[in-house]
DNA sequence: GACGATAGGA
């Protein structure tokens, strides 16, 4: 939780400060995403379409937010296949593949294409490994990432780093916390033949900002000059950001003075780095003096801007004031995204109006936006501040993990498991329910599977959920003979296949286009009194879609085995 | 030409 810093100092003379500096005006570009008015399925589906055109259906696909299913990439590229187009084929993976695979945060796929490059003799370059690098580290994975640069680029020379290779590993390295790596990474850069930019002394030397050490990033700066690489706005913002979140507002202005005298002038981050200062020290009138001097100056507050606003009037407990931003912004057209609704969330929480803030959590997926970890914390942290003295137990804590399953964040959802499963805390058989489900959705089987058949050991009895994931489970990997068995199984160990059994598996054979066996199971479905569920039937009308000959097969079959 | 740096939320 965060206060509002109470250090000294009265009355920022920013104001007066930028009232005769001649201001320049920056237009800021914003991404704005096409909306899709054909599916991309329709469109792969277009036979008559030429080459050029599902080259760039294949571009427009990567750029696309959310991006479509590999199902969708593969399919557009089979389409090619079956054209006889493999020269393009190779060369869309070579141009794109990669990249959209990392965007996808599936390096392993990215890793995977790799073989077709040495297959072709198409030689590796710094832009491929800068893209792998890239999507290795959207992972969090550090080690890998480094290890595939300095293995493979620095010992191995496959081929040279460029400057956007070195940004790209010095940026993720700094992002999570290891500022000296990437320092060092700098005094390699000047021993070796790519020598540093701009960009890369701005990742460093925001990085020592992030860190407090201005001294250390100070030297740089004169580091840079000396090298007559001169600093830009990006180098002194992050400097002024470092310097207001310590509250030296008179080093801030120091710098400032220098900005102007080298014909710098502040843009919108520079504006909002000072009202977000400004706000977390509790001034938010002062703030909102800096946002009204920007607006005269012909740089207009973007959504940033209005969250810091919105935050320093929640910090201060006036979230009724917050909200009249909210409602300012969007009278001024500007769309809210997920940070707004969890400052807005955040100060309902704060002062324990939990109902107003389940109210705006309702309307986020309403307006189109999605809630995500920030948003549920918030509100389970405002929840708990209203029952002090309250104690988690296994729903709580099967609530938490299913979270965590429903986010993917699988290892957060192991971790808590083993601990509570570690302390013997958890003897009931829902909590086990709730983790055999998160794993077979997330496609762990094996590790579904072995939960499963300990819970004899355990002392406790699988009841009629338990098999259902579990079979559920099977059934996703299109492993149909297993669920079956389970089902038996099932039935051996007394206890009724329900309604969800029966839906699990008949979904399980049309995934797998069973139809002679998803047929004789609809009898005995159909006998016990049960029928297809929504996801079943929505399922069923797109396999019918696929392939209308489906309907005849099980119209026929269905008449013989009812005769 | 692709690939890179600065501002907001628990």
């Amino acid at each position: 939780m965060r206060r509002i810093s109470l250090r000294s100092g009265n009355g920022i003379p920013f104001l007066s400060f930028f009232a005769d500096s001649a201001i320049t005006v920056r237009t800021c570009s914003s991404f704005h995403y096409s909306k899709e008015s054909i599916s991309v399925k329709d469109k792969i589906c277009v036979k008559s379409s030429n080459l050029d055109d599902a080259v760039n259906l294949f571009h427009q696909m990567v750029t696309m937010k959310p991006l479509p299913s590999v199902v969708d990439f593969s399919k557009l590229l089979k389409n090619l296949i079956n054209r006889k187009h493999y020269s393009n084929v190779v060369s869309l993976f070579r141009e794109i593949m990669i990249n959209s695979y990392c965007l996808m945060y599936r390096v392993d796929c990215a890793f995977s294409v790799l073989p077709i490059y040495l297959q072709n003799g198409i030689p590796f370059n710094a832009v491929t490994f800068t893209i792998l690098i890239r999507g290795i580290f959207a992972q969090n994975n550090v080690k890998d990432a480094v290890e595939l640069f300095f293995k493979k680029l620095v010992k191995e020379k496959i081929c040279e780093p460029n400057q956007v290779t070195y940004a790209t590993v010095m940026n993720g390295l700094s992002k999570r916390g290891h500022t000296q790596k990437t320092l060092s990474l700098l005094r390699l850069m000047e021993q070796g033949n790519t020598k540093p930019n701009i960009y890369i002394y701005n990742i460093v030397i925001h990085a020592l900002c992030k860190d407090g050490n201005f001294d250390a990033a100070i030297k740089i700066l004169n580091e840079m000059k000396q090298k007559d690489i001169p600093p830009d706005i990006v180098t002194y913002n992050s400097i002024i950001d470092g310097l207001c979140k310590l509250g030296q507002w008179e080093k801030v202005k120091t710098l400032f003075s220098e900005m102007v005298n080298l014909n710098m002038y502040p843009d919108v981050y520079t504006f909002n780095i000072l009202t977000d200062g400004l706000c977390k020290e509790g001034k938010v009138e002062d703030a909102k003096e800096v946002m009204k001097h920007m607006v005269r100056k012909g740089i207009d507050p973007n959504i940033i801007t209005y969250n810091v606003i919105m935050d320093g009037y929640c910090l201060r407990g006036q979230v009724d004031r917050a909200r009249r931003i909210f409602d300012i912004m969007i009278d001024k057209g500007i769309k809210p995204d997920i940070f707004c609704y969890n400052i807005l969330i955040n100060g309902y929480c704060m002062t324990k109006e939990v109902d107003d803030a389940m109210q705006l959590f309702c309307e986020i997926s309403q307006k189109g936006s999605k809630p995500d970890v920030v948003t549920y914390n918030t509100i389970l942290q405002g929840l708990l501040k209203l029952s002090a003295g309250f104690i988690p137990d296994f729903y709580t804590h099967g609530i938490v993990i299913n979270g965590y399953f429903k986010n993917g964040l699988v290892e957060e959802a192991l971790s808590l498991f083993n601990k509570l499963e570690g302390n013997r805390e958890i003897n009931d058989i829902e909590f086990y329910n709730v983790v055999i489900n998160g794993l077979c959705k997330t496609g762990k089987l094996d590790e579904a599977r072995a939960i499963f058949e300990k819970l004899y050991l355990i002392g406790l009895l699988p009841n009629a959920r338990t098999y259902n994931k579990i079979t559920n489970g099977f059934c996703l990997e299109g492993l149909l003979d297993e669920a079956n068995d389970m089902l038996r199984k099932m039935e051996e160990n007394g206890i009724l296949p329900n309604f969800f059994t029966y839906n699990a598996l008949v979904r399980g054979f049309l995934r797998c286009s069973k139809i002679t066996e998803m047929t004789t199971f609809m009898k005995e479905m159909t006998g016990r009194g049960f029928s297809f569920d929504a996801t079943t039937t929505e399922l069923l009308l797109e396999v019918l879609r696929e392939s209308p000959s489906v309907l005849d097969m099980i119209l026929d079959l269905h008449s013989k085995i009812m005769k």
